[in-house]
DNA sequence: TCAAAAGTGTTACCTCTACACCCATGC
DNA sequence: GCATGGGTGTAGAGGTAACACTTTTGA
C-alpha cells in the first residue's frame, strides 16, 4: 500500500464516516484505533483521487472497513474550520513512538501531507450489523463498534463529526425511511420501535407507533416469528423498496 | 489584486454562493456575468484562505458582492463530481477572446490554477435586497438580480446548485424562521405571505396564513400602515430575534 | 389457567382548514 | 354608501395520542 502523499490525490480534502450500526438496543459507531501508542482513535476517513467523484470516494473507503458494497450513505456537512489539522496529534503520536518512526525522507513527506489543514467532508452510512466484518487498515490496531453514548476521545473534531451526524440522521429518518437500512432483512415491529426509541431517545406508544409505520406503506408481512416465549407470535416484516 | 494562483489558497477547493433576494413577488438570485466575450455567468465564488474558516470565507466573499457584512448564510451542500472543472468553459473562453489573453507565463499559471478539478462548498444566502448594492470584481461585466424562473445558463453546474439551494431554502424555511432575512425591516403580513407563495410557488389562505405565522411569536407588531388606497391599513410588523 | 407480549379498536383531544363575518379606509 | 383589502371568529375535517380490550403463546 501506497502512503497518502504518493497517490494522487486531491489536496488537503478529506472525507470522514460515521458508520452507523444498531445492535441490542443500540446505537453503534464504527471506530477505528490506530496501531501507534497513545490511543489514538479516529473515524474512517481517506482522501479523494483527482478521477474520483466524491461520493465514489466515500462508497470506497467504506467498502474498504464493512466489506460490503450496497450502503446506505448521505453526504451531512462539510468541516472547514482552519484549526483542523493533525498537528498537534502527528506530534503527540510520534512523541509516544519515536521508536517506530524517523522523521527523514519518506517520513518527512507524509508528516507534511498529514499536517497540514484539511477541509473534511462528512458522510454518514446506515448499514445491518450483522453483514458487516469491520476490516482493519495497515494503521488500525483495532477497529470496533462502539455504542454512541460512549464513544472514545477521538482526533480532531471528529466527536463533533459524529454529534452533527446523529443529528441529520434523526431530521432524516422519517422523510426518507432510511431507519430500515440499520434493521435486518425481516424484523418485528418491536424491533422497528426499539430502533426508533434509541435513534430518538424517548419512548413511543406501541399501537400507535404500529400504525404510523404501517400506514408508511413500505413493509411486508410475512410469517410468524415464534420465539419459544409464552406469548402471542410477532409478525415478521420486510422493507420494501 | 492578485491572481488566485498566487494567493495562499487550498487548492482545488472553492465556495460558490447562491445569494437569494426578494422584490416584487418574485424570488431572485445575484449572478455576476464575466467581462469576457460569450456571455460567461457564473455564481459568485471564491477559495479559501489557508488559515481561514471556511465559513468566514463565505462571509468574506458575500461581502465583497453585496457591500452588506450582517448576513444569513448557511452551508447546504458540497458538489464535488469529478466532471466538476472549467477545462471546457476555460478553453471555449480562450477561444472568444484570445485578443486579450495570451496563453504564457503568468496566463499559464493561472490557466493551470483553473482549469483543475475543483470541489465546491455551496452556501446559500438571504439578504434584504434594498441593503444591497452589487459589487463587481475585476472580472466582472455586471452582476444583477435574476428572477430564479429565468437564470442564464451559466458555467459548470451552477444552475444545479441553484436548484439544490432552493430545495434546502424550503426545508429550513419553517423550521429556523429565515424568510424574514429576506425582507426589509418593517413589512406587512400581506408581504410575508406572498414571499412564502413565492418560495412554495402555492397559494396560503390568508386569515390561515396570519394566524400560523403570529403563532411563531417571533414578530412585533407596530403602527399602522397608511398607503392611501381605499381600504383597511395594514398592520406594519417588525422580526425580532 | 395464567402471565406476557402482540394485535386491534375506540374515544378524546388538538390542529389545520374552509367559510363567514366584521372593520377600516378613501372615493 | 360602497368597493376594497385587512383582521378575526368559528365550525368541521383530519390526524394524533391515550386508553381499553382481545388474541396468541408456552409454561
Amino acid at each position: 500500500m501506497r502512503s497518502p502523499s504518493e497517490e494522487n490525490y486531491i489536496q488537503q480534502l478529506s472525507i470522514d464516516c460515521v458508520i452507523f450500526g444498531y445492535h441490542d438496543k443500540q446505537l453503534k459507531v464504527l471506530v477505528p484505533k490506530l496501531v501507534f501508542k497513545g490511543d489514538f482513535c479516529a473515524l474512517p476517513g481517506g482522501f479523494i483521487y483527482q478521477e474520483e467523484d466524491i461520493d465514489i470516494a466515500a462508497h470506497r473507503i467504506l467498502q474498504q472497513r464493512t466489506g460490503i458494497s450496497e450502503i446506505y450513505l448521505e453526504q451531512f456537512f462539510t468541516f472547514g474550520n482552519a484549526t483542523r489539522n493533525s498537528l498537534e496529534f502527528i506530534n503527540r503520536l510520534i512523541d509516544l513512538n519515536s521508536d517506530k518512526l524517523t522523521s527523514e525522507g519518506h517520513h518527512r513527506r507524509e508528516y507534511d501531507w498529514f499536517t497540514r489543514r484539511f477541509v473534511s467532508i462528512g458522510y454518514y452510512a446506515l448499514v445491518d450489523i450483522n453483514k458487516v466484518v469491520p476490516q482493519k487498515t495497515d494503521l488500525d490496531e483495532s477497529i470496533e463498534w462502539y455504542n454512541i453514548n460512549d464513544l472514545p476521545e477521538m482526533i480532531i473534531d471528529h466527536n463533533a463529526i459524529v454529534a452533527k451526524a446523529l443529528e441529520t440522521l434523526r431530521q432524516n429518518l422519517d422523510e426518507k425511511l432510511i431507519a430500515f437500512n440499520l434493521l435486518p432483512e425481516t424484523f418485528t415491529m418491536r424491533e422497528v420501535q426499539e430502533l426508533y426509541e434509541t435513534i430518538f431517545d424517548k419512548p413511543f406508544a406501541r399501537n400507535n407507533f404500529q400504525k404510523m409505520i404501517l400506514d408508511l406503506n413500505v413493509l411486508e408481512r410475512l410469517e410468524k416469528k415464534f420465539t419459544g416465549a409464552a406469548n402471542k407470535a410477532p409478525y415478521l416484516y420486510r422493507f420494501r423498496k
